[in-house]
RNA sequence: GGCUCCAUGGUCAAGCGGUUAAGACAUCGCCCUUUCACGGCGGUAACACGGGUUCAAAUCCCGUUGGAGUCACCA
């Protein structure tokens, strides 16, 4: 150990340092690695985590690649478990824990261990997975590396730090606190132990053993192999509190935590060559790495493609969807597309299997940044809702409704066959295909207002009628004169073609469309007028269906109030 | 600026030295049709640029350009 470049270079005084510094740690690595064993899994399983800093604030971005995260996991029988990054105070954000818990459980991605369980089921072994509980932790590890001269303490302002960063940007050199600039590295024992007597602040930095020339190669599960500088910087293990860096923590916990892949943002991979070194010095073998490509969003401002913010793009927090209804299992299904390459061909090959049985792999991974397509996320809304049965509908949307729209949502579900009765119009059950018309929830309740509020004249613009209006009252009392409500479709319509002959419209198309200027219109005509009369709108579902769900007296209603 | 990653239509993407360069979304047109939707058929639209290597390059190498990420006692 003789390269370490310390002033401080025999043994005896290396433990008086330590000592000085952690006088009440008592255990060392060796006690943590027998308390956390390596976990007993079947072969080829992946430990994997999502590790969040309490923000309490979650977007697409996490849910993306947490889900990359559990997939691995769960593929083949692995573990995957929550751990809270809680060390910088700042961050903290009350109750933000609990959203996490839940806005994973809400898209249906659960945790085997972790953070919020209470350990009664002997799932935690591993904890605690709050950062801030595991201080003594970190501190045995850090003991241990001062003994070692691989760590040492700095006490350097954070003024001083400014200074030199500046000179170094000045003098166009690297910045950062390294070789020359370390200068807290050489102070004897001496020196430390007067500056402690003074009550300076300080921090733990490691004394980095990387070279300036040196070069890493290392290999990474989705990007591929990777060259890298060698780390060099003297950075901080232990803030001037005691609590550790995140860089630390992360090599300590996955460590300990017998994590096997960490799956996270690309953003991190400029921080490989750091946790590289840190794994090498505390002899840890390192995880396998896997940086997803960072999804994107199209920036109005620039132009261009930049990645997701978490103050600058508040739709796309996971809040956002939940707050519009969409459907967990979609957008599970559009982050899978993402995700992996041929999972879009697999889901539509076997529209049945479940999308847990989908061969996840970190090599489909996409290499580039993904722009957020929402109008892909709602074909793809389209399609799924459109699969769903009427009664999961009618639990989803009523679900929806009570926790966004208490106050509509008695009236929506008053009457729980009218409802299911829409929905199955809505959605074409029982016809020889399926509509797609559902997106979400709110859309839903924008599409099938028509039925409920509408005497409330409420914010949905009615269509106008594209006749004059006597011509429109006409029609109407003619059509509530001949209504029958035991018509069938097809008798129905074909009092609507009687009608239009009555007034000079065309009941035959081929006709009409042979001598078009000798009528005032058709019978499609004829139904618009009759159609906005009663939903407000010129396009819906076919007409005699809403009416038949509606009811004679809605209908009849409605029909009166537009002849006013 | 240093370091790193990335580069096929508007978007997501197949492609792994020889292809008429897939497919999906979006868009446009036609058909079906009482409107809408669904469905069917078809169209527009791409290998960033420049050099190599090779009989042959979207594919391999180098450079340029462009985009992104990162350079804290934040994660």
């Amino acid at each position: 150990m003789d390269n370490i470049n310390s002033s401080i270079n025999n043994s005896e005084d290396l433990k008086k340092l330590a000592d000085l510094l952690f006088p009440d740690v008592v255990n060392t690595p060796d006690f943590y690695e027998e308390k956390y064993p390596y976990r007993k899994l079947p072969s080829k399983a992946e430990v994997t985590r999502m590790a969040p800093s309490p923000t309490g604030f979650m977007h697409l971005g996490n849910l993306y690649s947490a889900l990359a995260d559990e997939r691995i996991a769960h593929k083949k029988g692995g573990v995957f478990y929550l751990r809270i990054e809680d060390t910088d105070e700042k961050r903290k954000v009350e109750g933000a824990v609990e959203t996490i818990i839940n806005v994973m459980k809400y898209f249906n991605i659960e945790f085997d261990e972790g953070a919020g369980f209470d350990g009664s089921a002997g799932n935690n072994v591993y904890g605690p997975y709050f950062q801030r509980q595991r201080v003594e932790i970190y501190h045995a590890y850090v003991k241990d590396l001062i003994t070692k001269g691989l760590a040492y303490p700095c006490f350097c302002t954070e003024e001083e730090l400014e200074k030199t960063r500046q000179q170094q940007d000045a003098d166009k050199i690297l910045t950062g606190y390294y070789g020359e600039y370390a200068t807290c590295r050489s102070l004897s024992f001496d020196e430390i132990q007067e500056n402690i007597k003074s009550g300076k602040e300080y921090v733990i930095r490691l004394r980095s053993q990387g070279s300036p020339d040196g070069e890493i190669i290392f290999k990474d599960s989705i990007k591929g192999e990777v060259k890298l500088p060698e780390n060099i910087h003297d950075i901080v293990l232990l803030k001037k509190d005691g609590v550790p860096t995140y860089h630390f923590a992360h090599a300590i916990d996955d460590h300990l935590m017998r994590t096997t892949m960490v799956i996270r943002g690309g953003e991190w991979l400029a921080s490989v060559p750091i946790h590289y070194e840190l794994f090498h010095i505390l002899g840890f073998k390192m995880p396998s790495y896997g940086h997803t490509a960072l999804l994107m969003k199209f920036d109005e401002e620039t132009g261009g493609k930049r990645k997701l913010s978490k103050r600058k793009d508040p739709e796309l927090s996971l809040d956002y969807y939940r707050k519009d209804g969409y459907h967990p299992y979609c957008m599970k299904v559009y982050l899978l597309t993402l995700l992996n390459s041929n999972f879009e061909e697999w889901h539509e090959k076997f529209p049945d299997k479940d999308i847990n049985e989908f061969p996840f792999s970190t090599s489909k991974m996409s290499q580039s940044g993904a722009l957020f397509d929402k109008d892909k996320l709602h074909n793809i809304c389209k399609n799924e809702l459109s699969a769903l049965s009427e009664y999961e509908m009618y639990d989803f949307l009523y679900d929806w409704a009570k926790e966004h729209e208490p106050g509509k949502c008695k009236m929506w579900f008053a009457d729980k066959e009218k409802m299911l009765g829409i929905l199955r119009l809505y959605m074409g059950i029982g016809m020889k295909r399926r509509r797609k018309d559902f997106i979400y929830a709110r859309q839903v309740f924008q599409l099938i207002s028509y039925f409920f509020d509408f005497e409330e004249d409420g914010q949905q613009e009615k269509d106008s009628f594209r006749f004059d209006n006597e011509t429109v009252k006409a029609v109407l009392n003619e059509y509530l004169a001949t209504y029958s409500h035991g018509d069938d479709n097809s008798a129905w319509f074909n009092k609507l073609k009687d009608i239009a002959d009555k007034f000079g419209f065309a009941s035959d198309m081929k006709a009409y469309k042979n001598e078009p200027e000798k009528y005032k219109g058709n019978v499609s005509d004829i139904a618009e007028i009759v159609r906005i009369a009663i939903t407000g709108r010129a396009n819906t579902p076919d007409l005699w269906a809403i009416v038949h769900v509606m009811g004679e007296e809605q209908m009849t209603g409605r029909i009166k109030e537009a002849i006013l």
